[in-house]
DNA sequence: AAACCCAAAAGTGTCGACACTATTTTATTT
DNA sequence: AAATAAAATAGTGTCGACACTTTTGGGTTT
């Protein structure tokens, strides 16, 4: 029986009520909207949302398994907690496997990819030298970097991981705790020094000076909260 | 509020529904019983396992989270199909996060837990010893070695994602390959080493040693992949 | 007043039914 | 008979309802 007075068939845009469910509360807990930590009550946000609950019950689903909510049985859901200790771990993980992305993006990345990269960073610079201070453009043009070398590893197992998995927590982190850092032409440098060695095909440069643009990423974030610390 | 009628509040047996057709399907999936590739039909599961689809539904939903099932909107899912560029995808990114857990177990793992896991490998030197070529032994033997290790560096997200989502994926090929590898001897010496490694606190030769290890069981099983290939 | 118990309310887990989409089968045309 | 169109079938997406569990609130006892 189909309803030929609904010509929208144009947009095979099938995408799923959960999916986008999924995503607009990815979006509401990763920008602090969802409070981390609160507690995810089925009903409230099925009316808010205006859907059934067995669709928000998948798309919660789906969000425990990115680790943005833990549920327990008949207790329901909450929002993770976001600690010191989680986002150290998560720098970990990163430099692992964002060290062997660069490894294989070294091996793997077409000589187009590479050059679209130079392009990326040089744009980079010159933003960086034009408006000091706004750390908002670096940030963004940060996590394009990473994006991009990633993807060019061309290993879909690393790509969802680092991409699906670990980059929504890390952009939780950055918006609650508010990350500006002061280092973005330090991080530039780095960007510049990696993209040098990607060039040469020198995978094992490439994984270490990833490994230390990480660390040193982290080194900033431990000092940021030693500060913070000190203050109160 | 003490209840000190209620002891067996130690028994939290509310395991969901969903949890258990999770744990059932992935044994099933992993095991080969559902065929690599071949299409869920939810409403014959469902009839199968004695189930609502809604249920049901969610625990595909888990098992498309940990990359078992791939799920395409109105069409259903399907059991991923293993190829050997993905299993080598698998071996990249244990390698990385392998090598990474055993540095940090190397830092983290308490000294108890560190014995414990030399009585665990000179049990397998015997094993080995006693009963040459008895290969299921080995297997598990190096699935709990590993096992130790990873939860040694104390990094939930680095647990999680290697025991949640790799190690049933990795089992996967190992079923359906039959992997048996004649190397049982080589690898028990390089648990050795790592161990010793592990002992001494040197983080950074234990990553190499891990990474090591893995790169070479790789090579072993691209061994049995050519071989496999020049027979056909 | 604090602790305990019990009933009411709210919340989660599970189910069956309906709506819409994709596939297969049947019917029609050339 | 092959190709196309239409109808029937099967499958997925979404929903509302019921069952069971946890929490809340009021009333009783010490």
């Amino acid at each position: 029986m189909q309803n030929h007075i609904t010509p929208q068939k144009t947009a095979p845009l099938s995408i799923t009520l959960t999916d986008r469910l999924f995503d607009s509360l990815q979006r509401a807990i990763v920008e602090g909207e969802i409070a981390s930590g609160s507690k995810i009550s089925e009903p409230e946000l099925a009316r808010q949302y205006r859907v059934s609950r067995g669709s928000l019950r998948e798309a919660i689903g789906r969000l425990e398994a990115r680790k943005l909510v833990e549920r327990k049985p008949n207790l329901g859901a909450r929002v993770v907690t976001l600690s010191y200790e989680q986002l150290i771990e998560i720098f970990q993980v990163r430099e692992a496997l964002e060290g062997m992305a660069a490894r294989l993006a070294a091996q793997n990345m077409s000589d187009q990819e590479i050059s679209e990269l130079q392009t990326l960073l040089t744009e980079h610079g010159q933003q960086i030298e034009e408006q000091q201070g706004q750390a908002y453009f670096q940030k963004q043009g940060d996590l394009d970097f990473h994006y991009r070398i990633v993807q060019g590893s061309k290993n879909r197992q690393l790509i969802g991981l680092l991409c699906n998995d670990l980059y929504h927590l890390l952009r939780m982190y950055r918006y609650q705790f508010g990350m500006r850092s002061k280092r973005s032409q330090q991080a530039y440098n780095e960007h510049h020094f990696l993209l040098n060695a990607i060039v040469a095909r020198d995978a094992e440069m490439a994984e270490l000076l990833m490994r230390q643009h990480i660390r040193s990423s982290q080194r900033n974030v431990e000092g940021v909260f030693l500060n913070l610390n000190s203050e109160l």
